[in-house]
Parts: C-alpha cells; structure tokens; sequence
DNA sequence: GCAAGGATGGCG
DNA sequence: GCCATCCTTGCG
C-alpha cells in the first residue's frame, strides 16, 4: 500500500521563523508550504511569488505615513499574524513582519498547487490549471481563505506555513498594482521563484 | 453621508 | 486594455 499525504506530514513553522526583516522574509517565504485545513478538506501549496510593504515609509504601503486604522491595526501587532483585506471583489492574504508598532507585512502574491487540488478546483473552477492559484486572490477563493483569517496567528492550525522545497534561483522586481506611489513604485520589492509556471503575470 | 480609489481578475 | 464590483478611507 502506497504512503499517503496527511496534515500530520506538514512541519509547521515556528514564531520565531516570522522574526526576521521584511525583505529577508519575504525571500524566505518562497518554497514555504501554505496549507489550509478546513471541514472540506485540506488543501495545500507552494509559495512561488511574494512582495515585501516596508510600512511607515513606503508609500505603496496601507500603514504608509503611520495611518493606524481598522484595517491596518493588525500591522502594528506580532510577527506572524494575518492580514487578510478586501481588494475589489477578493481577498488578500498577508503576514505581518518586523516588530510591534513597526507596520509591516508579505503579500502572498501567487502559489503553486500541491495537494487537495481536486478541493481547490471546486472552490476554483478552472479550465487550466495554471489558473487556479497564480495570484493572490485566486490563490485564496482556491485555498477557501477568507477575512475571517484576519488576525490569526500563521504559525498554528488550521491556516498556517510549514516545510516546503528548496529554492535557488529567486528573481525581484518592482511590485505589480501600485501605478500612483511615487517613487515607491519601482522598489524592488517582488521577489518570485525564477521561471515558476504559477507565478502571476 | 458620500465620493473616490484601489496590493484584482476575467474577458476581448 | 477595459470594466465590474464593493469595501475602506478621508473629507464635508
């Protein structure tokens, strides 16, 4: 009899994993395991392209020019904790880095399928299956991540980051959707899994 | 109250 | 490249 895939196989990361600088941990996210245990299932993938917001100072941040509101408060708090916010009609999915009162967060921008495809193509239909996590609102409608995640601490079940593969060839470039911030626009702030299928765009 | 504007995705 | 869509924000 074959070995087979469970939850219990994932090597969930540690707090502390989380404690480090924003664009060291935005690089360091790439290959991670992003895994999502729900009723329906479990579904799981590989982190292939994010993006580093360095807060205060940069301007394509939410948190730029300490703006502490509703939506960013969770910013200002632990390492390690989700930021999930509504753009247009999806939601994103972010963990908070640096320290307390230091506002700043990873954007998982895009992922690869790993297990539990068949549950995320229902939540997902697509007809190619370079669609379904290559960006950061599809991957979350595949992966049944919500706003109720806001808060959530990314190292504990059911939503959390663990093991993944080894990378060693990451590439950066300016962040995508950020058109009206300045000199912040070209910050080379993306950094994705180079030639990656899945990685956005 | 309300208008403006997105860290998007899908379609042409 | 265009637009549907809807919540957050800032201002009146």
């Amino acid at each position: 009899m074959a070995m087979k895939m469970d939850e219990n196989d994932f090597k969930i990361l540690p707090k502390n994993f989380f404690q480090q600088p924003t664009l060291a941990l935005a690089k360091s996210l790439l290959g991670k395991m992003l895994v999502h245990e729900t009723e329906e299932g479990v579904s799981s993938a590989i982190i292939v392209e994010t993006e580093a917001y360095l807060g205060l100072t940069d301007r394509a941040a939410h948190s730029y020019g300490n703006r502490r509101t509703k939506r960013t408060e969770i910013m200002y708090h632990d390492a390690g904790l989700v930021y999930t916010y509504q753009m247009h009609t999806h939601c994103l999915l972010n963990i908070v880095s640096a320290g307390i009162d230091e506002p700043e967060a990873v954007l998982i921008r895009a992922a690869e399928p790993y297990s539990g495809i068949e549950l995320m193509l229902k939540r997902r239909p697509v007809k190619d299956m370079k669609n379904l996590t290559s960006g950061p609102g599809k991957l979350t409608k595949a992966m049944g991540i919500t706003m109720e995640a806001y808060g959530h601490p990314i190292d504990q079940r059911p939503l959390f980051i663990a093991e993944g593969v080894q990378v060693d060839d990451i590439k950066t470039g300016p962040r995508i959707g950020i058109p009206n911030t300045g000199e912040a626009r070209d910050y080379p702030y993306r950094f994705w899994i180079a030639d990656n299928p899945f990685v956005s765009r």
